[in-house]
DNA sequence: TGTTACAAAAGTGTTTACATAAATGTAACC
DNA sequence: GGTTACATTTATGTAAACACTTTTGTAACA
């Protein structure tokens, strides 16, 4: 799963209508077009910040490396652009689009309200006694992530209790409202939970609402979820010139 | 203002390099480039339904209407597709996105939360009696609107009222976000006003949170608001059959 | 040495042309 | 009369060419 082994173009003949099956206008594969993989994997290459914010995306570079017309890279553009992913500016090209500190705060007050949603449906339709095996993990193993600091472990650990509550809220509104905001601060992530005590905090703040979920409390969840990232906020205003 | 006066292409002689100041590759006008008129041009002609959902988008029809290449209209589409306003199905063209009853109230329950945090953070922003005037629009002239089934005038004061409050609230994310949803449900508002008491309840409902608004009670006004849409999903739920 | 003017290069914006897939119409066939 | 096979039409997918803007490098000039 390398690349992606695509004949560069320029390989056709130009007989006017020669049998012509498999050659050039194929429109998609593997139930995406070409144009929305080019999106996918821009979009995934800009939130694991291989292309750091404010990185120039050159249309041809990119037409090259994924071995598309340039029409097709600048379609990806138009669509990441109104995802807010990217920025472009007239003649100058397209940049990954820069967050700053206030942009951040405006997105964590959005997100606490959606996530709190997101817990109290997931709550509400599902079962009682649901959640067992996530609050296992999160009163269990999850503790000693935290002591030894093994942090992909640990994120991905939250990474299933998000999948898990997206999953069940079964809501795709808010589901995609929820990815949209997350694409965006994934790589902050990453910052936050190295940050003095963040992670035990986060990991209590997680216990209370999966207990609260677990016995099918849904305004306890959607509180304490609230309260949850609003710590969250708050820690990253207090490390603002480390993080940000 | 009308459709746009443009040459229709194939105007421009081809002179290698003459002079060439006011030709084709013009990048755009009035700060937003022609894709970003096209895209919104296409988006107001979606909200509005003069498009209705499920009709075929033409790329060459819209291209002619607009007077712009084909191309163009792609990128638009590529734009609209990611804000969920049209469908595109491999090699048949692009569609107005139908929304089915499951969605709209999935539409709702968000949009609960979202509007919950638009009046909060408006509240907290501006200072008391802020909305003193909007207060009296509601308490006064809007009754009036009601009883002579003026919906015009009356969707004009939710309109101010909408624009007040995002405003005020001041997170662009949120803003964002409530207008995609805007722009889908738009034209089920204009049905839902006219079942029977909705008009009255809806605005009982807005005078209550416009009160909290008015005396710096965030939390009242978040509670007030989010009460508000659930009774508007309610109403939609007992409608259903007629409005969806 | 620093500055300005100009020219070349690179890259984006735009346009056109070509290839292919779906839809439609027509005629042969049962 | 209805059905199937094929040709035609229409529209989408793709690719490449053209036009313009910005930048960068170079050289003349103060």
């Amino acid at each position: 799963m390398s690349k992606r082994e695509r004949t560069p173009e320029k390989a056709a003949g130009k007989a006017p209508r020669a049998k012509a099956h498999v050659r050039s206008g194929r429109p998609n594969q593997q139930g995406l077009n070409r144009t929305g993989q080019l999106i996918e994997a821009l979009r995934e290459r800009i939130a694991r910040h291989e292309a750091a914010p404010g990185a120039k995306l050159g249309e041809l570079e990119l037409a090259v490396e994924f071995g598309v017309p340039r029409t097709q890279v600048r379609e990806a553009f138009s669509a990441l652009e109104q995802r807010g992913l990217i920025e472009r500016i007239p003649n100058r090209g397209a940049i990954v689009a820069r967050l700053d500190p206030a942009h951040v705060f405006h997105i964590y007050d959005t997100r606490e309200v959606l996530e709190g949603l997101c817990v109290r449906l997931a709550t509400v339709n599902a079962p009682k006694e649901s959640w067992r095996d996530l609050l296992d993990l999160f009163r269990g193993p999850m503790q000693g992530y935290v002591e030894k600091s093994d942090f992909d472990a640990f994120l991905a650990g939250y990474a299933q209790f998000r999948e898990r509550s997206i999953e069940a809220a079964g809501n795709p509104v808010l589901a995609q409202m929820l990815d949209s905001i997350y694409e965006k601060t994934q790589v902050l992530i990453r910052r936050i939970i190295i940050l003095p005590g963040r992670a035990q905090q986060g990991l209590r703040e997680h216990v209370a609402v999966l207990e609260a979920m677990n016995r099918g409390d849904a305004d306890a969840a959607e509180a304490l979820r609230r309260e949850n990232m609003r710590s969250a906020k708050a820690c990253l205003q207090n490390f603002q010139k480390y993080v940000l």
